[in-house]
DNA sequence: CGGTCATTTGAAATCGTTCAAAAGGAGTGG
DNA sequence: CCACTCCTTTTGAACGATTTCAAATGACCG
């Protein structure tokens, strides 16, 4: 469970053992399963723990009075959940399971005191949060350009191409464990719509959906019709900073990677 | 000029004379005016600067092949551009200016430099990027859950808020060098529908916006009809985290503002 | 004063929502 | 195992919000 997690960083730059043995032991320590459709933290609690999302998936998500709600993100096993939100005085966003899923909670101080200690981990959790960022850009385009098929091929392909590279498909077939009305909640439709729209994917043959499985028949086609790039997901290990070559010292790269 | 930035960072922490000092000559090095409407960086383009917007407004937004254009943030004087994107290989979006502006160049080495020696400006950094990152999960809330009123309104209640903690407005008064282009292009309306909802928000002695300037005639009425809540922008001072009371060490602070 | 760009208006067409209800699936307790 | 319930998916039809197209008006600049 905890290797989602190091997997997850080596997609970002190798680790040593020492590493890789520290950041573990600190994941092992609190560890809890929570069942499906279940808020792991809430929108106005504080952010004490550092939350890593072990198994299964989350979402975070926000709430207008009237009920309607909006879906920001999704987390895959690996992800970290709070690197973005660490450091509110109160979160503005919650934080649920869809399925059932196993966590990690990871005191602030002693997350903080690992960073420390292990600039690459910093710089590794620095890029996992740059990549958070440029997908949530990608979705801000999403909502407001695209169309109801285009947004739906484009959430798919993401999901796909993210669950991939954290290791969760096989053949072609990926874990979806979205509900037609998260999909709704996501791209800001109607969930008849969203049905809609999906029969319209799989009546031309792009995707298949059942039981809670994706398969995209029609890569290139499906792509094609959601300007998919997916260069924004910077799945490829990256290169080092030009200005930053030689930087050096365990404070000066902890920093680099903080900013 | 240079003053923006300060006043910007001390919203969220006050800042020695020593600071003010060290950051004001990093910025007076290399700074640039750049007319109306031009890009200063493009998508593709590897980020080597952090650039400083000390006059003028800009907006981050991103293209598809058929033109359609989505903003996905907009930047106002004193903002820091690159906070979020700094370290992607190449960017995924570019950056424009609104009116005329001028900003402020520093190279990456440099500004490492900076917040190695200053933690509490890579504090204050870090900050501001958290915030950023809450105005754009506001952003698809907006997007996806409001209607077309509902997303003007509160996009001129962020807008008209953040111009006001900068120091922008006088008595009611609001700077907005948006076009209505620029609206459409961030509420993903078309702009014919964004100049009627306008007009219903005007009609309904909300707001009136004419010489660029807005002013909110109505500001409970407004947040109101948008659910409008203003915390996600964090304007007051944020208290210490609690599990990092004790943290002490420029090291360990500079890290502490990173993640 | 002409030219360019932003705003405004009208009317028709489209996309997406809403309402209402049925059908399918999975889990639970009797 | 069946009956029951809850939740998700699906369908139909009407309605409404928003877009598109096309053109006029207004504002600003050189």
């Amino acid at each position: 469970m905890i290797q989602a997690v190091l997997r997850r960083l080596e997609l970002f730059a190798g680790l040593s053992d020492q590493e890789r043995e520290a950041l573990s032991s600190l994941l092992s320590r609190r560890v809890r399963r929570i069942g499906p459709r279940h808020d792991i933290v809430i929108e106005g609690q504080p952010a004490r723990n550092v939350i890593f999302l072990l198994s299964g998936w989350a979402c975070r998500y926000k709430h207008l009075h009237d009920g309607r709600r909006q879906t920001m993100a999704y987390l895959l096993p690996g992800d970290a959940c709070d690197l973005a939100v660490f450091g509110l005085p109160v979160l503005d966003h919650s934080l649920a399971t869809i399925g059932s899923a196993r966590i990690a909670e990871v005191p602030a101080r002693q997350m903080q005191d690992l960073l420390d200690r292990h600039p690459r981990l910093a710089r590794g959790f620095a890029w996992a949060r740059v990549v958070a960022e440029a997908i949530g850009r990608e979705w801000l385009v999403n909502l407001g350009q695209r169309s109801a098929a285009e947004k739906l091929a484009h959430l798919l392909c993401e999901l796909s191409l993210r669950a991939t590279s954290v290791g969760l498909c096989v053949d072609g077939r990926c874990p979806l464990p979205l509900t037609q009305i998260d999909l709704a909640s996501t791209t800001g439709m109607s969930i008849v719509h969203v049905n809609r729209t999906l029969q319209d994917l799989r009546g031309r043959g792009l995707v298949s959906i059942e039981g809670r499985q994706l398969r995209i028949l029609a890569p290139a086609r499906l792509r094609d019709m959601a300007q998919f790039d997916d260069t924004y997901l910077h799945l490829g290990r990256p290169r080092r900073r030009p200005g930053l070559e030689s930087a050096s010292g365990p404070a000066r790269q902890a920093t680099a990677a903080a900013f």
